[in-house]
DNA sequence: GCAATATGACACCAAATGGTTTCATATACA
DNA sequence: TGTATATGAAACCATTTGGTGTCATATTGC
């Protein structure tokens, strides 16, 4: 009987480490704001970039490896485009401390407005 | 005359570097999630986490760098609180994207949705 | 003063990252 | 068919990262 490997479903916080780590790197940040302009193939996206070809390679599968672009293989070109969704998970997460730190500058606008007002 | 080394400040894409960086660690992460509740000394922080105390303390400074946390030193304990701006700084930059997430979201809902009339 | 405590600083190490060059492969087209 | 094009894969290298243990330092409390 052929050994199964089953590879385990990455949870919440994989992905949110693969997500975050992709986006904490400022030429893959470049290749995400050219994509949401519009799909472009791998040679259209690595031109303006100061950096060999193979480099940004590495960068978009960095990128498609935590879901943040998909790839269609269309002959020989391989075109790429944003995909929404991980983006979200970001957004959801910054969501749980959005309350606490709203506070925390609620907080400190007051204070400054009192010190405002104790000069005036 | 002195040579004055002036450091020059970080940019924007700099400080998103540093930023995201730092969150893309699970150990960060919770000792943020952690600081969320309220303020807390180095070692009260280090308790619950699988790690040497040594280790913690780098995650710690890495999320100092990028000003996600803040230290004031009481006599021997260090106690750390969160810093609520550089997430605002990741929520601004997401903000660029999410006209066009949300548009291929609805673009997405809307081929559902037409899917669904076609088998109804 | 002395022992215990809270913490940083330093040296060290394995693994991951971000770049390179070179080679292979598949497709388009004259 | 043959040549140029678009791209990935592999090997390699320097640097950074994320751990470790050990030692130094400052503070607290008996």
């Amino acid at each position: 009987m052929p050994l199964r490997v089953q590879a385990n479903r990455p949870s919440n916080e994989d992905r949110l480490d693969a997500i975050l780590h992709a986006l904490s790197d400022r030429t893959r940040r470049t290749l995400l704001k050219r994509l949401a302009a519009g799909p472009a193939m791998v040679g259209e996206l690595a031109r303006p970039i100061d950096m060999t070809r193979v480099a940004v390679s590495k960068h978009l599968r960095v990128l498609e490896k935590a879901r943040l672009i998909s790839r269609t293989i269309d002959g020989r070109v391989h075109r790429c485009a944003l995909t929404p969704r991980p983006l979200q998970e970001v957004e959801r997460w910054l969501a749980d401390y959005r309350a606490f730190w709203n506070e925390r500058l609620d907080a400190l606008a007051r204070y400054t407005e009192e010190r405002n007002s104790d000069h005036r």
